[in-house]
DNA sequence: CTCCTGATTATTGTCCTACATTATGGAGAC
DNA sequence: GTCTCCATAATGTAGGACAATAATCAGGAG
């Protein structure tokens, strides 16, 4: 059984594990559906309308929603149920802040490893497929893009931990709430991606990292300003 | 029953969420069991096993291992079951590398709160239980009290994501298998402690930071140091 | 009319049994 | 000694049942 064929082709997620589960078809649909709008944060997760839904028994369905609330996805209230998150300005402001540290280091350790050939390969094709995007492009494509892109530029600083814990932070959970409030352009955002690739492609590591740090610095003051105005 | 009693005492652990479920208990059971020595890294997980021992069905059972796993706890293989995690150095020098950052980040940002004066409370508190502990104290308490001197730094940084996402990086679980190698001691530690709290306490955020960035560089260097040679 | 109280209902938490699916280990063939 | 095939063990899922709790609603007291 030593099959010796190099590498399995998972080019599209960020999920290390062989998760054939049930469980995890569910946990994926649901994070698909919020980048689509079929489900939308606030609403609550019923056990008997997902067995239904998904055509399984309770079981499964528990253990996603136990999987979606450890990433922070669902609210899970003892007697009373899931819920899909609803993140008020000022919890979606500290994510932006972990995710500007985490990210920034994934610049940061991903520069230190410029000479990485398939990390190279992997983060310019990630910053191409994002790049194909119109202007005006769709919703759910493009979330998925802008997680290719992160995921690329962790793999590159080769830290599973970092790896396991920036997916867990959700940054596009918070576009799916404040897409309108943000209105980042996807031209601007891809100079950004740009300027990081740039950075971490020179080895410059103190530069990815602040230009990292720079993108989200971005989201985070226009979130102040909606919080305060 | 609208019961008007201000709030429920909870004073020890950071879990926000009031987890009622037999799942929690044997979460906290398996993780405090590692501290304990009652279970250790590498052991296989059975879910026959784990319904004796605790006397549940598999359901709850089964819904404690996703939970364990989603927090890097154990490692879940399709269908092979469970195994409490084993971390080569690579992996634990990558856990000190995400927390070293994310703990600055909480000093600087409790650092920024330090007029918080519950905050500044709770951090003192932790901090002289932390002290109170002999040289060479017990292993599971002290790991808590650890736990609790984060738990009041990130709480004092009063950022949810960061209280939410730190627990998981789980920096006490490289403790238990690197104890031996590590050998910092106590004293040293709090002295680390110490330092981070008083420039917290006076509001110095980048001294906060480096601080604490100080305290994990101890540690990685030595892990770095045993990885070589 | 409002507020409180009690019963009804909906939903979750857990248990149990059963069976399908898949890894693991060993027996036998070559 | 290596390989193939099968028995065993363990997990993954189904489905039904019941207890426990929260939400809801009806009715009565003030």
């Amino acid at each position: 059984m030593n099959n010796a064929s190099p590498a399995p082709p998972r080019p599209d997620s960020l999920s290390d594990q062989p998760e054939t589960a049930v469980r995890e078809v569910i946990v994926r649909d649901v994070v698909r559906g919020l980048y689509e709008g079929r489900y939308e944060p606030g609403q609550r997760l019923r056990e008997a309308e997902l067995t239904q839904a998904y055509g399984v028994s309770r079981g499964p369905v528990r253990e996603a929603l136990n999987v979606l609330a450890a990433r922070n996805i669902v609210e899970l209230t003892p007697q009373r149920g899931a819920r899909l998150r609803v993140l008020h300005i000022g919890e979606a402001i500290d994510t932006l802040v972990v995710a500007q540290n985490l990210v920034g280091l994934a610049a940061r350790l991903a520069a230190r490893n410029h000479d990485d050939a398939a990390g190279r390969a992997r983060l310019q094709a990630a910053l191409d497929a994002h790049a194909a995007f119109p202007p005006e492009g769709g919703g759910a494509e493009l979330a998925v893009a802008r997680d290719n892109f992160y995921g690329a530029l962790t793999a590159m600083a080769a830290n599973i931990q970092l790896s396991r814990i920036l997916p867990s932070v959700h940054i596009h959970l918070i576009r799916v709430q404040f897409r309108p409030m943000l209105r980042i352009n996807d031209a601007s955002r891809h100079r950004d991606y740009q300027r990081i690739v740039d950075a971490v492609f020179a080895g410059r590591e103190r530069e990815a990292e602040g230009a990292a740090r720079a993108h989200f610095e971005r989201g985070i003051e226009r979130l102040r300003g909606l919080q305060q105005g």
